[in-house]
DNA sequence: CTAACTAGTACTAAAATAGTCCCACTTCGG
DNA sequence: CCGAAGTGGGACTATTTTAGTACTAGTTAG
C-alpha cells in the first residue's frame, strides 16, 4: 500500500521529540516522553545514531541529542535511516528484473521514484513538526488530481 | 520501506501487456504474455475489473479489454486497485493516533501524500510504456540527495 | 570499581503479502 | 440442450516482512 513502515513513523517521532531542545535525552526518557516502549526506542535511536541524525554520547549521563538543527535534517533522511532506500519498486534501482524485455516501464518507474524522494528531501524535520502546514510545496501543486 | 505491493507492479505489467491492443483476452492469454501464474494473473485481473479499469467479458471466449484508452488511465488508479488508498503513513485519512496531542506531524505527513497522489495521478499508463522517460517532471527537480 | 548509559546483534512473535484453489454463474458452439 | 471455456468472488495457506524483545559488550561519570 505504498506504505511507510512503522518505523519511518517512530523514527519521526523520537526526532520530533528531541527537537525541542538541544540537549542530550537517554533512551528511557524519549521513550516515556513519546510513550512507547524503552527497546523499541533504544533500536529506533541507535539506527537514528547509525545514520548520524542523532549524535550519542556514551557512558554514564549519557544519551542522544540532534546531529544537526531540525531544519537541516530532511524527512528522507529520517525515512532512509529506518526503512533503507526510498524506492517504490523493487527492480528501479537495482534493475535485474527477469521480464526487462517484456516489461518497459521501469524507467518510468524510476522517475515517480524520484519525484517522491525529492518530495521527501524538501520537507525539514523543523517543518514536521510545524503546527500547520506549511510544508509541501513542491511546485504549485496542490492536491489536483488525477486529470492525467 | 515506502515499497509498493508486487500486485501493484504486476497489476501494471498486466495493463501494460492489454494496452498493446484494445482486444479481449483471457486471463491464461495474459498469463503466458507476462509469464506470471494463471491464478495470479487472474486475480488481478479481477481486481482490476472491479475498479473499472479493464472491462469483462463473461463466458466462453470471453476476457477481458482495457476499459478506457491508456492515455486515460493514471497510475494512480492501478495502484489503488491494486493496494488501495494511497497514503504514506496510517493515521492521514482517518487521523485517529492516539498520540494525536504528542505528534503535530499528522497534517505535514497529509501534504506529502497529496505529493505523492500527484505525482501518480499524472502519470499515465500511455506513458509508462512508452520506451523513454517522458514522463515526471512536475516541477523542475532533480534526484537531491536521498540514497545517501 | 560500579552504576548508568550506548553499540550491536540475535532471536521471537505477529502481521501483512503473495499465491493457490474451489465453486457458482455466464456464454459460445455443436 | 449439453459441455467447454471463461469470469466472479471468496476462502485458505504458505511465505516473507515487520515489529518487538533480550542479551552481551563496551564506555564513562562519580
Amino acid at each position: 500500500m505504498l506504505r511507510l513502515s512503522k518505523f519511518a513513523d517512530y523514527g519521526t517521532q523520537v526526532m520530533a521529540y528531541m527537537a525541542k531542545d538541544g540537549a542530550v535525552h537517554s533512551a528511557s526518557e524519549v521513550a516515556a516522553g513519546v510513550g512507547m516502549g524503552v527497546s523499541t526506542v533504544s533500536k529506533i535511536l541507535k539506527m537514528l545514531a547509525r545514520e548520524n541524525l542523532v549524535a550519542s554520547v556514551m557512558g554514564a549521563k549519557g544519551g542522544y541529542m540532534l546531529a544537526r538543527h531540525p531544519r537541516d535534517i530532511s524527512m528522507a533522511e529520517v525515512i532512509y535511516a529506518m526503512d533503507g532506500p526510498i524506492s517504490i519498486t523493487e527492480c528501479s534501482g537495482t534493475s535485474a528484473c527477469e521480464r526487462e524485455s517484456i516489461c518497459s516501464t521501469r524507467v518510468n518507474w524510476q522517475g515517480i521514484n524520484f519525484i517522491i524522494q525529492d518530495a521527501l528531501a524538501k520537507v525539514s524535520l523543523a517543518e514536521m513538526i510545524a503546527p500547520k502546514p506549511q510544508v509541501v510545496n513542491v511546485s504549485g501543486l496542490r492536491s489536483r488530481r488525477a486529470s492525467a
